[in-house]
DNA sequence: GTCTATAAGGCGATAGAC
DNA sequence: GTCTATCGCCTTATAGAC
């Protein structure tokens, strides 16, 4: 699996950007990394706001099409939980430097991609939601305040790389139920 | 209640670091905000690093000094997580920019003030730890996880100010009691 | 595809007048 | 306590040689 040079670029910037921020992350550094000179960047990307845009739409587009397949299935609101959950937990492995940039830095966009990034953030947060409401009218879910389960599981799911980074040789399998539990049952016996 | 001048000056940077993050903000911006010049600043603050410190450490302050009230009590874990979520929303509500300071910029500071906040925030931690490991062995806790129980139910609190920020007209008490049922038996019926 | 050189402007911070 | 003027450095990005 051999990447060329603006993959290359781009997944050097996560990483940077993750650590830093995207601010304090400037081209001489990301090009000092990659060995060579800031100039030469230019010759794969067009400019740093381009590989935050790349970045970032790249993983929002993951999260958006995989809860859209989630969504209509004909199964029941706590298996959807469970699946977004698992699926939450498989990107936050497989991307964790693009899903950190996603969370700290999409204020950073320009002006037309962050109204993009804005809309697909809400338009997750309602498909969540309806999950959410057909476990209530299904009576598998609390009938409280809806606003506060979402935001809950959401900040702990949207964060969870975070946890990840400090603890990278657990079984995947084992995270899953462990996470989905804690998320679903609480920590109350 | 009258500011005095550096007050104001670390109250509307705090404000602006929320909303752009701190590399993004400028002195000459935070100048303008206050009606004054950049150069002016200078009479009231040493630098520009000296705002984020005072910032960061008074709320970081504020959240060791708490929990260090709570750990003792004689009360059961279960009312001292009551207790600790009662505070994180309190101090949401009165120093919400602070908070989102902590939580986003803590890494730009400068090399000392890094490792204290870095120990304070493990301290802060670990407490949380020693009241759920106090709740398992009570059996008043489930016996999963505890790093993703510790994890699940802080990473809600240190960004509950995202929530706050779109839902401030909720009356406190009735917050307080829907967040600690979710964060305590979860969503499932 | 990478280099050197450089443009054009923003940055944090200081000196000194008022 | 605020101002104007300025220093020295860093920033993103481009031009053109190799």
């Amino acid at each position: 699996m051999k990447l060329d040079r603006k993959e290359e670029i781009i997944l050097k910037a996560a990483q940077l950007f993750k650590e830093k921020g995207y601010n304090a992350v400037s081209m001489r550094d990301l090009a000092q990394e990659l060995g060579i000179k800031a100039a030469s960047l230019y010759n794969h990307i067009q400019s740093k706001q381009e590989i935050l845009e790349i970045i970032i739409m790249q993983v929002a587009r993951d999260f958006t099409m995989h809860i859209h397949e989630v969504s209509p299935k004909p199964i029941s609101a706590i298996q959807k939980l469970e699946e977004i959950i698992k699926m939450h937990i498989d990107l936050t492995i497989k991307k964790t430097d693009f899903l950190a940039c996603m969370n700290n830095d999409w204020m950073h966009l320009g002006k037309e991609k962050k109204e993009i990034y804005i809309e697909m953030r809400a338009d997750y947060e309602e498909k969540f939601r309806e999950i959410l409401q057909g476990g209530i009218k299904a009576n598998e879910i609390r009938n409280s305040d809806i606003e506060i389960m979402l935001f809950s599981i959401l900040s702990t799911l949207r964060t969870f790389y975070l946890w990840y980074a400090k603890n990278k040789n657990i079984n995947p399998n084992i995270l899953k139920k462990d996470l989905t539990k804690t998320l679903l049952q609480g920590v109350v016996v």
